[in-house]
RNA sequence: GGCCCCAUCGUUUAGUGGCCUAGGACGUUGCCCUUUCACGGCAGUAGCACGGGUUCGAAUCCCGUUGGGGUCACCA
């Protein structure tokens, strides 16, 4: 045992590179974790590495089996798929570390052998009182008081009925390291005392179990959140002791991943809705959209562009280029790049994608009808560039799915009516009633023939009318177009109907 | 408080000493297109936190200040 890092750094790169993506399951998934899963995804397929996914499960009193069933939604949802892990498999299994309790009883046994954790008697409160007495900060903590206590001392705590806590003996050294995202960072020696990492009833800690199963998983580059960047010397003050213990080869590389902020200068928290990666699934979000704003978050693709696939991500992505500034989700902007994604959907890949929330929402059946097919495939191409959230198409299409009774006129569409649109209405039953080939082009030449060069009418004056007769709302899919998938009886109900009402 | 991190338009990001009188995107403003709403097009708005250095030259390097954040658990 030395009083030094003894242990190296890897040096892995390409397909060597392991990495992993090792959430809590407590409560809902968060961007935040989501963006960790997706840089973490995202280096090993660009590096050809290893994508390990496992579960830290090891806080009985808050986590959950059904957030680490939300994770697994989540992760499956987004394609964010992995090599070796929970529900795959691998070499390490298992991967939830409830289920790994005897592996860490076997690495503190060795880590006790060669002297690199010790037993801790001082509870707590004795520690405040020692520190109080000794004119010492109570902030400081524990003061590396019992590293060499004898044995019969041990023997005394013992007798009492006292059992200790083990603590790992940290180099008294400064510790240095090379965040890839930051660069060198160091931390003083006496930055932090000797910490805690099986508790006195035996119960490994985070401290303890995220590093040796990282180290036993051979995970090469840790990529965490940033709020775990100053427990970083913590660990490799552990991964040197697992290395002089025969337990490890080496150090990983560490890359610390901006915060995800909120409004104001706070962490996006769990309590905000933006936080929760279901909120925005159930708006419509697509996953190439939600990814390519979480990816912005931190990194970008190049100087002029951020509209991007999950392919091209991978070819570009390195985590060298993540900028460390902390980063503010923006809603506004993140609906945008969802739009541009919703966008370059095939029309077929579209309509697909919206059948979930017109059946949430009661517009469609439960098993799609070859009607209901039918409208949806005609509609689809009309409101594909008009909405930003896939949930949009529900108050956009519903009048489609409807009959001419049910029709309710809301208020905005009202108010924006012109004085004269009965008889605008009652003009284009009329023309309307003519016509035997009920499509489009025909319906649009009659109706502006009729009402904008003979009548005289401003287009906006003429046509708003009819758009709120037949839909109901202010605003809708082109007109002509929603009129020929109504059909000429349809359409002339609901014209017949809505002049009637004025 | 100790330690650590961060600092370019409102937001996000490009920028690694001269290509920067600082570029893109979102937002926002105006205009065009237009049957509504969008889409699209054009134009505009707006930024290197501050102070010292280093250098022929600094958004870029160094130091300091200020501001913000994180962390100091027998939580993860």
């Amino acid at each position: 045992m030395s009083n030094q890092i003894t242990a190296p750094f890897t040096t892995a790169s390409g397909s060597d590179v392991r990495v992993r993506f090792c959430p809590s399951p407590t409560g809902t998934p968060h961007v935040g974790l989501v963006r960790t899963a997706l840089f973490n995804w995202a280096y090993a397929r660009h590096t050809g590495g290893t994508f390990v996914f496992r579960i830290e499960d090891t806080d009985a009193e808050r986590d959950s089996e059904e957030s680490f069933e939300m994770i697994l939604d989540g992760l499956k949802w987004l394609g964010l798929n992995w090599d070796e892990g929970v529900g795959v498999g691998g070499p390490h299994e298992p991967y939830r570390q409830s289920e790994r309790s005897d592996i860490y009883l076997d690495v503190i046994e060795k880590l006790k052998a060669s002297g690199h954790v010790y037993e801790s008697f001082l509870t707590g409160e004795e520690l405040d009182e020692r520190n109080k007495a000794n004119g010492r900060a109570v902030q400081l903590g524990y003061d590396n008081s019992e590293r060499e206590l004898s044995e019969e001392a041990k023997a005394a705590y013992k007798a009492e009925g006292r059992s200790p806590a083990l603590r790992v003996r940290v180099p008294d050294v400064d510790i240095t390291f090379n965040d890839l995202v930051r660069g060198e960072i160091t931390f003083p020696a006496g930055s932090f005392p000797d910490f805690v990492v099986v508790r006195p009833n035996g119960q490994p800690l985070y401290t303890l179990v995220n590093p040796v199963d990282d180290a036993l998983m051979g995970i090469t580059h840790v990529l965490r959140g940033e709020d775990l960047l100053s427990s970083t010397p913590r660990q490799i003050a552990l991964y040197n002791a697992m290395f002089e213990a025969g337990i490890t080869k080496f150090i990983p590389q560490f890359g610390h991943l901006p915060f995800v902020m909120g409004e104001g200068n706070k962490k996006l928290s769990k309590r905000d809705p933006e936080s929760n990666l279901f909120h925005h699934r159930d708006r419509g979000f697509i996953p190439e959209g939600l990814l390519n704003y979480l990816a912005l978050l931190g990194w970008s693709i190049s100087a002029d562009r951020d509209v991007f696939s999950l392919e091209e991500m991978i070819a570009a992505f390195d985590v060298k280029d993540v900028n460390p500034n902390p980063a503010r989700f923006d809603q506004k902007k993140a609906d945008s790049i969802n739009a541009s994604h919703l966008r370059l959907l095939t029309v077929d890949d579209f309509a697909s994608r919206i059948v979930r929330y017109l059946q949430d929402a009661g517009v469609v059946s439960k098993e799609v009808t070859a009607s209901e097919q039918a409208i949806l495939t005609a509609a689809a191409p009309l409101i594909q560039e008009r909405i930003v959230v896939l949930s949009e198409a529900v108050p956009m299409l519903s009048f489609l799915f409807t009959t001419a009774d049910k029709i309710v006129v809301e208020e905005d569409a009202k108010a924006g009516l012109p004085a004269e649109s009965k008889e605008i209405t009652l003009a284009a039953v009329a023309v309307l009633e003519g016509i035997d080939d009920f499509k489009t082009e025909t319906i649009q030449a009659a109706l502006t023939q009729k009402l904008i060069e003979e009548l005289a009418h401003k287009p906006r004056n003429a046509f708003g009318p009819l758009r709120t007769a037949i839909s109901g709302k202010r605003i809708s899919p082109p007109l002509f177009e929603s009129m020929e998938i109504l059909g000429k009886a349809e359409t002339l109900e609901r014209l017949s109907l809505f002049a009637r009402s004025l």
